[in-house]
DNA sequence: CACATCTTGGACCGATCAGTTCAAGATAGG
DNA sequence: CCTATCTTGAACTGATCGGTCCAAGATGTG
């Protein structure tokens, strides 16, 4: 039962970051993290910390892989903003539309529990946060959009972004989720025009 | 320190919404719920009944409340779609803006939730969380816009009111606020001419 | 003034929480 | 094959959880 580790460190923290990401930080007890990484409590001690310290290594790995995911998206998509716009949502819509795993996002619940989380988790989770609106508006700008539309854009689809998450956790299916983002791509389209 | 009951009803019921508000339903003890309400464990059972229960009138009386706040800024605005818009995201900064108020959506937060709440709670936050949009959908028809675009206007403005609640929670302050409902009533008035 | 009624404070319950400890035992190096 | 090393399972700790119970005592009625 012993001798030289018996799992998989990459798949024991993504089981982790998939219970947290599922059930949030406070409802996540170490026993559902021992059954969900197939663990036991001294070795989740030993090999992925305190709890605090786990969920931060949960927090970071989902922020860089879907990180990750929106800049290849939005590199992919090229100078239209449109077609950067529609990336950007599209790495959403297919997070969320996998069964895989859980609706909503990781990072969304994190921060609508600031309150209640530890200070270095917080910031951890307000950084991520920021992050997306940063990657669509260097997109944008590197694109043939002015600053300040970019900023708007950026700002906008953001928050709709944001929305998805919401959305998602109260049961949207997949079909609605993307009539938000066709109207919202929509909308930005007509708001495009007179000024590009 | 007893005989007949020495404390208000609405008072303490809106001291327990705000504490659900702020911490969440998990992260809410009842002894944080004494404290906050300044009832003690009795009390609290016998006049508002147990935490599931407490937490169930907190959510309807939130619903209600801002509901109702919906309703009348709604009807207040007339048959102007961009009034209507402008007015339905007034009464969510109004609220976020107040100082007394915890950040945030207690329904949005309780959506989020629901994969660890109980089916009766989940089940209300879901049909509070859907008001929202019909509320907008029904002022829009009501007034001069095609059946069609008041369902994707309702959707699209629902869907960044909710983002809001998640924005106020992460730190956003009020200004940043009010440039997210500008860029998005921005685009929906550039998305209104060629077909109103 | 006396009694029945009801609220209140606080002690108490079993369950569960995060975190610690340690012996059992599997492995790797010599 | 022997031994030092390290992982693992399980028991344990003190704190806190939601919920219950009951005596103390203030109140309204007669």
């Amino acid at each position: 039962m012993a001798g030289r580790k018996q799992f998989d460190m990459e798949t024991a923290l993504d089981a982790a970051m998939v219970q947290f990401w599922r059930a949030g930080y406070a409802d996540t007890s170490l026993d559902d993290l021992s059954r969900a990484t197939g663990l036991n409590r001294s070795s989740i001690y030993s090999s992925l910390g305190d709890k605090d310290t786990l969920f931060l290594r949960c927090l970071d790995r989902y922020a860089a892989r879907y990180g990750a995911k929106y800049d290849a998206a939005l590199s992919r998509a090229g100078a239209d903003p449109l077609a950067a716009v529609r990336a950007f949502f599209d790495v959403t819509l297919q997070r969320i539309a996998d069964p895989e795993l859980p609706d909503g996002c990781l990072i969304a619940q994190s921060v609508m529990a600031i309150p209640v989380l530890s200070p270095a988790v917080a910031a951890h989770a307000m950084q991520a946060f920021g992050f997306q609106r940063l990657r669509l508006r260097a997109a944008l700008k590197a694109g043939r959009l002015p600053d300040e539309d970019a900023e708007a854009f950026a700002v906008h689809a953001a928050a709709v972004n944001q929305s998805l998450a919401v959305l998602s956790r109260a049961g949207a299916s997949p079909a609605q989720l993307r009539t938000v983002v066709d109207v919202t791509i929509d909308a930005l389209a007509h708001a495009l025009p007179p000024r590009g």
